[in-house]
DNA sequence: CAAATTGTTCCGGAAACCGGAATGGTGGGC
DNA sequence: GCCCACCATTCCGGTTTCCGGAACAATTTG
């Protein structure tokens, strides 16, 4: 019976995200969810306001994430970010949680397909992140392993997530890496590269000839998520040898039925529905 | 159909990973972390040899994950993986971390710089957080990982913190810390580390000579906020063998455009005026 | 079919959580 | 310079949730 059954006619803000938590560990995660959800930091406040939760109610909850390093306070010490061990977990998890699944099925299906080695991207942080690959039988191969990590401005998959950014998002990651130039084809100056990721967002598939290094040619499109960004890119990676540009553009169909089956397996893995109670606009 | 396939047969490894939260909660995210730590799923009774924890207590903890959709029974229901909802999570927090991407690549950037391994702090109580690291190429190295702590009053960053405190709130800290000695040249007199910070505050850098770990330098500066004191530092830190205290010095103007290019950054996040109330926008 | 192993439920005692109210700190307005 | 508004933080008694040994149920193995 429920201690307070009393009505309390809290005026609910109506646009409030409801922190839905059945647990206290549940509202923990709902809380790191609402944190996780945008790029920027959050004052107690702020939260308070986007919550509904009472101040002190979210101070204690914030404080226990903080001290355990899940959360780290910035700045002057009142707004709130995703820390180390959240960003851990996160790469780990889908680093591990990709190679036994529908994925990678479909990872292997492409190989067979265009005879080349394939691999799943995600970005994390100001870099790609190989998520998952398949080699092709082919002797001559480059060896690049799930787990290792690429620049963004010089990889395939790199400008394709770059391309789907907004430009302030996209600017924050440019302005302060250096183009490094890995070969003499690396693009180096912010103004070319800024015209590449243009012509990335109207052709819709990113191309890496030989910019990452010497005798690789990669291409990248996006596995397109049902709303919003998408954080997964299928690409397909060869010697220039075997694979040279327009050879690779007549791969691009079987790429996107590829990125297609993958989009799906992720939008079945989520319930067509409204996650649950959701009344609230979204 | 072997289903504890996944198991390997190791018998009780009697060096179970710890899961020691100090509430609940963090027991919780524990647990997540060793499911996120390797490519496979998990019986309750694996997780109870792996984890030491009695097995009704982790089959509550499981089922209250499950229930949330942070993780997901398999096949015939005995075997636990990754949920939907963990993986959005992850998804979404590397997707929208572009604030840490744009400081660990000005971190690196640092690095290629000066040759040596950088560090970003962060006070945090009465010590020094490590909030991210960037290794030199160098064979010979500390190793320093992020997320590891070091005191205030032995330490660069430590002194800098110090320095921009009013002398109440560092009475405070200092006064319940006993000033101990990790080295022979580690300052342990109130009196020598309170002339040590005012030089700090003059010269607007500080340095560590072996005073924390011997055959240590470091260097610190403070990463300026817009207003009031900061809570960042960027320091570079070498093996004595390779950087003495004069050469050190000769990097302070790259310290210096690397703490300028993180307070822009931390600007940008911070958007205007009063930290942002409502966090959704439609 | 019996024995062994694993998954699930019970439940009383103990620890963690909750959030209104009060306190401390800081910046803006006058 | 003083005051006031706003925000972060601390207190604390009452309530919820958690804990894990022991018993029970379901499944596999011999």
């Amino acid at each position: 019976m429920p201690y307070h059954a009393a009505m309390q006619a809290v005026p609910t803000p109506a646009h409030a995200l409801e922190i839905n938590g059945d647990t206290p560990t549940l509202r923990l995660f709902a809380l790191l969810e609402v944190i996780a959800s945008k790029d920027q930091y959050f004052s107690l406040q702020g939260l308070a306001d986007a919550t509904a939760l009472p101040k002190p109610t979210l101070h204690r909850m914030l404080q226990q994430l903080e001290s355990a390093n899940l959360l780290e306070r910035s700045g002057d010490g009142r707004l709130y970010g995703t820390g180390v061990r959240l960003r851990r977990l996160a790469e780990n998890l889908l680093l591990n949680d990709t190679a036994h699944g529908a994925r990678h099925a479909v990872l292997r299906q492409l190989v067979t397909e265009v005879g080349e080695s394939c691999n799943l991207t995600a970005l994390s942080g100001s870099e790609v992140i190989y998520l998952d690959r398949v080699e092709t039988p082919a002797p001559l191969r480059f060896y690049l392993h799930p787990g290792s990590r690429v620049p963004l401005h010089c990889s395939a998959s790199g400008k394709v997530f770059l391309a789907q950014m907004g430009p302030a998002q996209r600017q924050r990651l440019l302005a302060h890496a250096a183009l490094e130039a890995y070969t003499p084809k690396t693009l180096t100056d912010t103004a070319a590269l800024e015209a590449e990721i243009k012509a990335v967002k109207r052709q819709g598939f990113a191309l890496d000839n030989e910019e990452f290094l010497p005798g690789l040619l990669c291409v990248a499109v996006l596995v397109p998520a049902r709303s919003g960004r998408s954080n997964l890119c299928v690409a397909v990676q060869a010697p220039l040898m075997r694979l040279t540009a327009d050879k690779a553009l007549a791969l691009l169909p079987a790429l996107q039925r590829a990125a297609q089956a993958l989009s799906a397996i992720e939008a079945e893995t989520q319930p067509e529905t409204g996650p649950q109670r959701g009344a609230d606009a979204a």
